[in-house]
DNA sequence: CCTCCTGGGTTCGTAAAGCGAACCTTGCTC
DNA sequence: GAGCAAGGTTCGCTTTACGAACCCAGGAGG
């Protein structure tokens, strides 16, 4: 019973699923990471429903994870484009998060995408640390704190 | 159109969300990270729907991301509980991405659940690196390098 | 023995979400 | 002023989620 004892109800991991947990959301991110701004690019990259793209596009938007801004290419009307807010950026480390449990449990081959850094070539992972500098390897090795609301203690 | 030439249909965040981007999945696994292995706490904590959660336990089981494992209870009947299996266990630093996300963009006070390393008690978080050992600060440090089957080169 | 209780489900009918196809609108080119 | 394309909206259908009710096994208690 020890680990129940705290309120779900403020979780972040639901709270961050309630914004971005929907069909399509991550998928348009990634795209969103990738460089893709226009919503008939995404819609051919997703093969998403223009009705539920353009529904996930004005939540992500009011939630502040992208923003519509005016383009205009030469020679074509005015439009508007999708681009990823600051807020929308920090969703960076879930994509890669989910992209390296796929690249090791669903590739069949090789990861079809790889991740490099632009500074140097070299593969890029994610890792937990500490604030200590310690590389925390696994699950197994973190201690999860409650720290709201804790029930009444006897 | 630089960055649409790949093959999505292969993307490991696609396969990924396939396999746990349900609804209710990832908070099943949240609990199972907290230790949670029964079925009444599960819905006790997550308050899903019985049928539904049902099924998201036996998609996690086929999936290889839980095990049911029988256990015997004091004067109780036998029943089972499911655990996470390494393969679920890999799914730890997806849920912390999503949780730390929310702790920093949803959070009106503080987090309500603190991750600290086991050894040390420091907190812990997940960092971006490369294989050089550099700390990547940010996704615009990161290149993305499509691998598999590229269109046709004009 | 009979009934109650509890964990772990299944079965229902309804409400919401996802879906593809068709349609609309704006503003460009021809 | 016809055609086209981006970016939607509308429509009807299918799938999924939902909560409430029910079922089943087995130990406890009378």
């Amino acid at each position: 019973m020890t680990d129940a004892s705290w309120d779900r109800s403020r979780c972040s991991v639901a709270g961050t699923l309630a914004v971005v947990g929907e069909k399509w959301s991550l998928l348009v991110l990634r795209e969103a990471f990738l460089g893709v701004r226009r919503f008939a690019d995404l819609q051919r990259n997703l093969g998403a429903p223009k009705a539920v793209l353009t529904d996930r596009l004005a939540t992500l938007v009011e939630q502040g994870i992208l923003r519509r801004e005016p383009y205009q290419a030469d020679g074509e009307r005015r439009r508007h484009e999708y681009r990823l807010t600051p807020k929308g950026v920090d969703l960076h480390p879930t994509l890669v998060a989910l992209m390296q449990w796929g690249d090791k449990h669903l590739a069949e081959d090789v990861a079809p995408l790889a991740l490099e850094h632009r500074d140097c070539g070299a593969p890029v992972r994610l890792e937990l640390r500490c604030d200590a500098g310690h590389q925390v390897s696994g699950a197994r090795e973190v201690r999860p704190v409650p720290r709201a609301i804790p029930v009444s203690p006897g």
